[in-house]
DNA sequence: TTGAAGTGGTGACTTAAATCAAGAAAACAC
DNA sequence: GTGTTTTCTTGATTTAAGTCACCACTTCAA
């Protein structure tokens, strides 16, 4: 059960709101509690991403693979964000992403169709939803801006915004999810010890 | 009124639900038509950008001054499109950003607190909101996809999504957008004929 | 109608970052 | 503890794209 306590806190602190014990019921019965081992896929390319997950424990990569075999990390994911591909959730078409745990992964995960059901019932979950969508909103302009700054600079931002990525994530993940050669990030890394 | 016309539609169509004549009553009396001639500006940089616009007509362009002066726009706005700096707007910050009108602009102009009336008011004008959302999130998604594009890729993507771009900007407002230089755009364009 | 400003094209050169290759160091498995 | 992946670093080379310089063509305003 503190899985759904630190649920309900998360979904309180975004929106603002409380959830009624209902609420907590409603959550509590659609939510399911999914493990998964490390290296463990949560979606594989070409499948419908039928479920969003909110990481409990954790953490997780969404990366594609290019036609020369090379892999992209798109995100990197841990405690309480959300897990999925929103395309293929939202429009049931199939991913062009894969998603894998890094680490021993706990979710809870529910469906589409849950999801609009719990839009609709519960206030607190449909501000916490209008919420992110804001945030989403503000970091997609933020990443339009993005797109002139040179690899030291998306480096900076990433050690500004997620300081605590550089502990958890091997430096190739990192520089993967900022578009860079593992060998450009290690030469920024040198660098910006002086 | 056919400006509203046209924005009704537009409401209707995205939201898949009906305006009552309630509905366009209220919007009618919170949205001011504006217009601003070519050049002029919509928002400057460091003001609050109090306004969020429905374009009616003509285009605008988003872009920030760097620090050696140099314009990089981060997005070109046509007709049914929305125009704000949506950071400024929704958290009353100052913006980074200037918008200027490219051509006679005509546009719907509403303040933040109008639109929370409409979304608690105006069940389609919600529903178009969460819309939008979505397709922000999943284009938010494809961003970070496009990361690792070259300069050919990120125009041909221009190409495929946003043609009728091609036509009605100038070459290095295009190239400013992807992120490239305007010669860089040249002479993929010549590469391209072949 | 004539500058002036804006736009687009091309060549020469520079630069940032990728790629290729090889070792060192750390983490993990048995 | 030893071997085996995995991760990180460093150097040499290549490549994509930026920068600089210049010219041609159009549009537009006075």
């Amino acid at each position: 059960m503190s899985n759904f306590e630190a649920f309900f806190d998360y979904i309180q602190k975004i929106s603002g709101k409380l959830l009624s014990e209902d609420d907590k019921h409603l959550l509590t019965a659609h939510f399911k509690t999914r493990k998964l081992r490390k290296r463990q896929y949560f979606l594989q390319e070409g499948d419908v991403c039928k479920y969003i997950g909110f990481i409990v424990k954790g953490s997780a990569r969404t990366f594609t693979v290019d036609e020369k075999g090379h892999e992209h990390i798109l995100k990197l994911s841990v405690e309480n964000w959300w897990l999925t591909d929103f395309e293929s959730f939202y429009l049931l078409t199939p991913s062009r992403f894969n998603i894998e745990a890094l680490e021993e992964l706990e979710i809870l995960q529910s469906t589409n169709a849950e999801i609009e059901e719990f839009l609709k019932k519960i206030p607190a979950f449909s501000a916490m939803s209008n919420v992110i969508s804001q945030n989403n909103t503000i970091a997609a302009q933020k990443r339009m801006q993005a797109i002139n700054y040179s690899a030291e600079e998306r480096y900076e931002e990433l050690v500004s915004n997620y300081p605590h990525f550089l502990q958890r994530f091997p430096q190739n993940m990192i520089a993967s999810c900022l578009g860079l050669s593992s060998e450009t990030l290690s030469r920024i890394k040198k660098n910006a010890l002086k």
